[in-house]
DNA sequence: GTGAAAGCGCTAACAC
DNA sequence: GTGTTAGCGCTTTCAC
């Protein structure tokens, strides 16, 4: 049978008030009744009722992270970083995949709101507006991962993909490149669609290589599709000495096409990734790409997602985390 | 204002119970009054407080996956599988990294007791028997996850590992190999290391092949062990024609390994790794290797564990689910 | 400083 | 069938 406070009380011989005490306010209760309480506690390796707790308090002591695919390990990375910041504040982290559909997502929302969440982690979807009214509906703090909002007033955290994205052109610029394309994420995505596209086109305009701003193909999120729209690409512009892709998986389906046509990377073609996942290192050639601090992005969002919490929210932070450039084996000078 | 099963009550003009009925046995309310109680739910968008509900059945609905690190996409193909299984059946699941230190693993026990959580996913670690002092103290309905107990009475989901190894390892002996290393995960891991070595040295046995069976080299779990591993193996054995990997991360180091020596991978040496995770087909060469069915496993594990709630453990079981040799281009016949 | 009692939002007897 | 009532295990007034 499970302990209660009643049976830690009647042990130590004082009213469950005063072992609520002990364990909340303990300098509130004289020394020799704390002990005892303590030491009942001890020996009925009693654990206080966390639901019987969260009803008065309305609290949980839990968060929820909503995240397309789990199994993308760019959002398990970041999770990583989650995990360790929720078990440092004391919450419990509960994984939700949406596979970015509405209706989960929603259905989640309702399901966080029956089961008292503290709060919420909305990671790297455009916020559309039932998903705001759903957030305000409930009432939720909500921290933005790996996406903002300009329209609505929710804390985000991210890095800058415009400029990240500017410098990996650039940097292929001064590596001697002037045919340079991009494999991009669809313009639909907010952040890693439309804002890498942009920065592409800021560096093309700014080395005056506006030849360059066609040389752009479009692909969902795979390995297949990427390969898909490298052999596109590479059949409209042969003479390419360079690629950019938004993501490392991009980068992976881009150099596989290049191999099997028997164009060598970086030999023939440089490729720069994005995200620097634990696997761009272990490639052949390893990974250049633009490193986003995933833990950090992670570990971040909790504690703001916490500040929040426990303060309310007193203002809006749009945080943008430091990205860096990791040159390895995929490119070179020309 | 939070709406409570009282302001439905008001509004439909019944008492909490019926609306509770409504909720729980709908058809012991009479149509009229069902349809009333439906639609103030409605009207007040009431969502029952899940903590209330708790506290009296005693069920969070929530289970717990206890992982070694989720950013090994392994286990985040595992975690995917679980995620989908726990939606369909009404759960939510709790993530929680150990990297198997043992003292984080009994807080979270605590932890999960304190919150009432409904069951427990414990992915692949040894059951020491601090472990399931704690499972048994706490009560938990538990599921092993890669990993299994001979001398503990837990259920258990994974591959036949041994089996898995030695399939391998005859794969390569029928390609025409007859100098196969292997890089192996330490004996002290009870699943992914000592089986496989015991597969291993089978298949040698087998096709009367025992000089080969000190071609071993051990590793802890990195690519950059793999690595180094690789690298004594071959300076000690440099006649090998193939080297069995226990895991696709380590069959990536071995495979940069071997590049950097201008030795190639298939050409040279054969090499096989083991998990057959997200991106084993998306390396140059791309990986053969013993895949294990990652999502099924999540999911049986949690379907398993729901029996478990509910029935309550009727009887221990075993589950062995299939492995398959998935044949790509790291591996040729000589 | 401490205990009695009310109540968090709900379910489940138990009467009617 | 339905309402009243007594808890589930805890926190929090409010007296003393």
């Amino acid at each position: 049978m499970k302990k209660t406070i009643r049976d830690v009380a009647k042990l130590a011989n004082v009213s469950i008030s005063t072992v609520s005490r002990v364990m909340n306010n303990p300098e509130t209760v004289i020394e020799v009744k704390r002990k005892r309480v303590l030491e009942a506690i001890e020996e009925l390796h009693y654990q206080p009722n966390a639901l019987a707790r969260g009803l008065i308090s309305k609290k949980s002591h839990t968060i929820a992270a909503l995240i397309p695919d789990i199994a993308n390990p760019f959002y398990s990375g970041v999770i990583r970083g989650m995990e360790d910041a929720a078990k440092e504040n004391g919450y419990s982290l509960l994984i939700c995949n949406t596979d970015r559909n509405k209706k989960h997502l929603i259905s989640y929302f309702e399901n966080f709101y029956e089961k008292q969440i503290d709060g919420i982690l909305f990671v790297s979807d455009t916020v559309y507006p039932d998903y705001y009214d759903a957030m305000k509906r409930f009432q939720f703090p909500v921290v933005l991962v790996c996406t903002h909002s300009l329209e609505y007033n929710l804390s985000s955290v991210k890095i800058d993909d415009e400029q990240a994205s500017y410098e990996a052109v650039s940097y292929l610029i001064h590596s001697g490149h002037r045919k340079i394309g991009m494999i991009c994420f669809d313009l639909t995505e907010s952040i890693s669609g439309s804002p890498r596209y942009q920065g592409f086109q800021r560096a093309l305009r700014e080395y005056n290589l506006m030849e360059c701003s066609r040389y752009v193909e479009f692909a969902g999120s795979w390995y297949e599709e990427s390969y898909e729209a490298t052999s596109r690409l590479v059949d409209k512009y042969p003479d390419l000495t360079a690629i950019f892709t938004t993501s490392d998986e991009f980068a992976l389906g881009t150099i596989s096409y290049l191999n099997d046509q028997g164009v060598s990377v970086p030999e023939h073609v440089s490729v720069i990734g994005f995200d620097d996942i634990r696997f761009a290192h272990m490639t052949i050639p390893k990974l250049t790409t633009v490193a986003q601090p995933v833990y950090d992005i992670g570990f971040k969002s909790v504690t703001m997602l916490h500040e929040q919490i426990v303060y309310g929210q007193l203002m809006v932070k749009r945080e943008i985390l430091p990205h860096r450039l990791v040159v390895r084996n995929s490119t070179k000078s020309i």
